[in-house]
DNA sequence: TTTGCATAGTTAACAATGTTTATATAAATA
DNA sequence: TATTTATATAAACATTGTTAACTATGCAAA
């Protein structure tokens, strides 16, 4: 009786591995009760044991994935001059993540969540990611003199819907078809927003 | 037999209408083969003979759907004066269609688009169609030197990223959680995006 | 030690939905 | 009229999410 609490994240803690696996991997078109408890080696069903329902298990990836990208985010741009360079570093690294892992994409921003009014927080986390990413470093251009507060609420909502948007249409539209106009479009967008 | 090609294309309407009518209501959770054929007045297998598959049939609401979107905003926008407040009011009334018929953004952002080689000119369809909704008036802004043909370019782009990131946002995410916030935020970021 | 119970896990079944195959009916043609 | 063709439907199947009923295993109390 004393480490029930334990095991019981350790068996939630195969399903969700199994689970994000297959988001990086295959992606969400690949995930279903069986494909994921397979994995996870158990029955389909001993996944309602510990899951209300598929939905929930999905969206708990969502907050893994965030560390897992603000880790990857990090180390891509440590290098980066402070100040609006950085912003756009930030923010190539954020847009590379998800290009990495459509998949992920996909989960945060496209798939739909039921019971919408208990998962409000996790809608605001994942709409205001890259708002968090870029904070400090507005902070530090603040500081700095180089932009005004108020200019920064403004500019970072527009990075947000922005990216959001490339973000959409190239891995859910493919429009531009091609990757490397893509890449070109993001540069001179954060160009223009950042006003370098 | 000499108007078998009339009548195709009659029951294909039937459908259709069916398609449309429940996608501007309830939206794309409630549409499935059986429920459209029954408001065609058909049985379900019957669609099979007109179309290849529902993903096909639903795609097809796409075009109607965007001549339907540019009547409402010629007629919102017509007593606008020329230029970019005109351009403005444009974007506005955009973003109102698909505020007013959430399944009918879901449809053209959000699903999935299975067979995707075919479908290409479909996707580039949706992705550019605000830049369409504009380009007669950017025209109008390049001839009166209101702005540099360069520029209009970016801009174009600028807001067809910024509107389909809201869009996605406030409809899949609801962020901002209220509608007033979420206008508000519309008329800001126009007007930074047009300089106005 | 044995009996009873809680917990974990599985099997079976059901419901919804997309799709295919085979069958019946109506229309057209020889 | 008989035969072929087009049209529509019924029946069936596959996939997937979900629930209910059953089994087994380990632990606690008598």
């Amino acid at each position: 009786m004393q480490n029930k609490e334990i095991q019981e994240q350790r068996i939630k803690g195969y399903f969700l591995e199994a689970a994000k696996e297959m988001l990086k991997g295959e992606g969400l078109k690949s995930i279903n009760v069986r494909s994921i408890a397979e994995r996870a080696g158990y029955s389909y069903t001993t996944l309602y044991h510990y899951f209300k329902d598929l939905n929930e298990l999905i969206f708990l990836c969502v907050k893994d994935f965030q560390d897992e990208c603000e880790q990857f985010v990090k180390e891509e741009v440590k290098k980066e001059p402070r100040g609006t360079e950085k912003i756009k570093a930030i923010t190539k690294a954020y847009i590379q993540y998800f290009t990495q892992y459509p998949g992920i994409f996909e989960l945060c921003f496209i798939e739909k969540i039921s019971n919408i009014g208990s998962k409000q927080p996790t809608t605001e986390l994942i709409a205001t990611f890259p708002d968090r990413l870029c904070s400090e470093e507005w902070k530090y251009c603040i500081d700095k003199n180089i932009i005004t507060k108020e200019k920064v609420d403004i500019f970072t909502k527009q990075l947000r819907f922005t990216v959001t948007g490339m973000l959409l249409l190239y891995l859910n539209r493919m429009q531009p078809a091609d990757y490397k106009e893509f890449i070109d479009t993001v540069e001179i967008q954060i160009n223009q927003i950042l006003n370098i």
